[in-house]
DNA sequence: ATAACATATGAACACTTGCTCATATGTTCA
DNA sequence: TGAACATATGAGCAAGTGTTCATATGTTAT
């Protein structure tokens, strides 16, 4: 247990860099909301989604249609992401068409891409983490699965 | 309950760009990779491991130091990290010395920041090219403050 | 009004996740 | 060798999450 107010009971490595770095940190509310926009596109279902309506509006049920899922399964996650502002809903008649609220959203996606593609690439490029990637079988399931 | 298999049972809105989008859907794999490393980035010990770390190399101690956190908390996250290959471990003597595996990252922080800037401000911006104009605004870099 | 339809939402459930505690592994030094 | 130190990891638990089922809300047409 530690409880600590100024400094770490363990023994400290760098004492100096730790107060410095501790005071450069983020603000509390925007690792907040770095955490809860991230975690927001951190499930398969609400990537799909957004994936989805890159392509343009559409409404619950064709969203539902093209991901193959429930409709409320959608609508419970549109809720999600329409609170983060992340969607955007247009009510037509009956019919509530859905978009993307952010263009930035897109972008995210495109860099992610790109390294979770490195992800794929041979393990020799550096030495001392060669060892550490049997933990996490690279390529398949890169969630901490069970052995 | 849905199981269909070309068709959902709802009666769709617009069949031919239902079927149109879910041929332009991203592959299953890409989605998993984009899920998974979000969901990574989506816990506020995680967020703050990485500010911490784009500040530089730090050793598990230290880094527990700055965020006051347990010895084993951050050994648990950090492993979870490297695994997705967002994190690189060095080691030297019995320290291990822990910095960002991608630059990428702090670049979707930037972005991300942006995006939950937008979040606080007023509802009213319904006009699409104000309310990204203004978002430029804060052009700053992640550490934009203490609490 | 009522029926039919599109969407939203609450409850319940299985499953996941992040922490602590205890302990194991690995490294240096006496 | 053994003690001290730095880190890693397994087990267990409380809290969180995504789905389904049932039902509520809201809209259109009859």
């Amino acid at each position: 247990m530690f409880t600590h107010d100024d400094v770490c009971d363990l023994v400290q490595i760098d004492l100096a860099r730790v107060r410095t770095i501790r005071a450069a940190l983020v603000a509390p509310e925007a690792v907040t909301g770095l955490a809860d926009t991230f975690r927001a596109l951190g499930d398969p279902t609400r990537v799909r989604i957004l994936d989805a309506l890159s392509h343009g509006e559409l409404c619950v049920c064709d969203l539902a249609a093209v991901l193959r899922l429930s409709q409320s399964a959608v609508s419970h996650q549109l809720r999600l992401l329409r609170g983060l502002r992340l969607v955007r809903a247009r009510r037509d008649g009956r019919v509530v068409f859905y978009s993307l609220d952010d263009q930035h959203i897109m972008a995210l996606f495109r860099q992610t891409l790109q390294h979770v593609e490195e992800l794929r690439e041979p393990f020799d490029s550096r030495a001392s983490a060669g060892a550490d990637a049997r933990s996490l079988r690279a390529g398949r399931t890169l969630r901490t699965g069970r052995k």
